[in-house]
DNA sequence: CTGTCTTTGTTCGTATGCATACAAAAATAA
DNA sequence: TTATTTTTGTATGCATACGAACAAAGACAG
């Protein structure tokens, strides 16, 4: 029914609340969208075992060779404490080791293990599975503007 | 450095992973994104104390009436596992009833308590707020464009 | 050089988010 | 009608995600 009633008894007011759809707003597309590539990059990492969070982890580090755990927060987008959560996980798995910094007691600088280097090499294939078959809705053309729309989000 | 060595090393391999950037991937951005996204509307509803799956939640049941919990969760895009903690906690702050489906026993129906129209008129005014603030880095035009890729990649 | 501020890392609490497993009820097929 | 399958709701475990509070160490202003 809709609350048909409800909506003529405020036709006056402005702006009504009838014209407000959840589906339209931007937040809850970007959590649905969100949600599918969690999704897709699951399927394709179930034999890898990594989430997307461990895994851009991985990749940070590979790029930089040696961080700590904050600054490594930082450029993969997580907070300190969700971070801490991440590195416990990859330790334990044996994919990354610590060494203290010698030049800042605060810190612990991680790097990648030997296993870590080895599960790369299919896990970026399986990173370039994921971005293509997540894109796979749009043409080459409007994938490259709504990457660009979508990293000025940010 | 940036691993200047070994990507000369594998320079022949194809595709070569050095050319595999975190930031370029469409999961990463989406992730981020929908973190700036949620952080405009904690903000905003900082005062209403809602969560923005408390807020589909409700929105939605406004929409409907009368709802069972698993249906809701289709609605919202939650996992029933998901849904009951949000039903559980919009319960507990007295914006959410039920009674049992007459029609069919295993269903319980919700609908808004008189607290949670009379919040829903602020709340959804924040609503807004939050589409527009995190829309507003894009012009009109492109504020169409990506609302449309956007909702074509779920 | 000393007091203040910032950075780094940790811990706790709350809230998604989903896989898995399960029981009760309903729907459907045989 | 009976047997099978599906739907609904619940419960548990793992993994983000972040606010808040905290201690240790470093940076910096006076």
């Amino acid at each position: 029914m809709k609350r048909q009633r409800a909506a003529e008894a405020r036709a006056a007011a402005a702006p009504a609340d009838d014209d407000y759809l959840l589906e339209a707003q931007v937040g809850h597309r970007l959590r649905r969208a969100h949600q599918r590539a969690s999704a897709v990059f699951m399927n394709r990492f179930a034999e890898l075992q990594l989430t997307p969070t461990q895994y851009a982890a991985l990749v940070k580090i590979r790029d930089e060779g040696e961080v700590s755990q904050n600054y490594l927060g930082r450029l993969t987008a997580m907070d300190p404490a969700t971070m801490k959560g991440v590195i416990d996980r990859l330790e334990k798995r044996g994919l990354i080791a610590s060494k203290p910094d010698p030049k800042d007691r605060r810190r612990t600088l991680w790097r990648l293990t030997a296993a870590a280097e080895k599960l790369l090499v299919p896990a970026i294939e399986a990173g370039r599975a994921v971005t293509e078959e997540t894109l796979a809705p749009l043409s080459p053309e409007e994938r490259t503007t709504f990457l660009d729309l979508l990293g000025r989000l940010t």
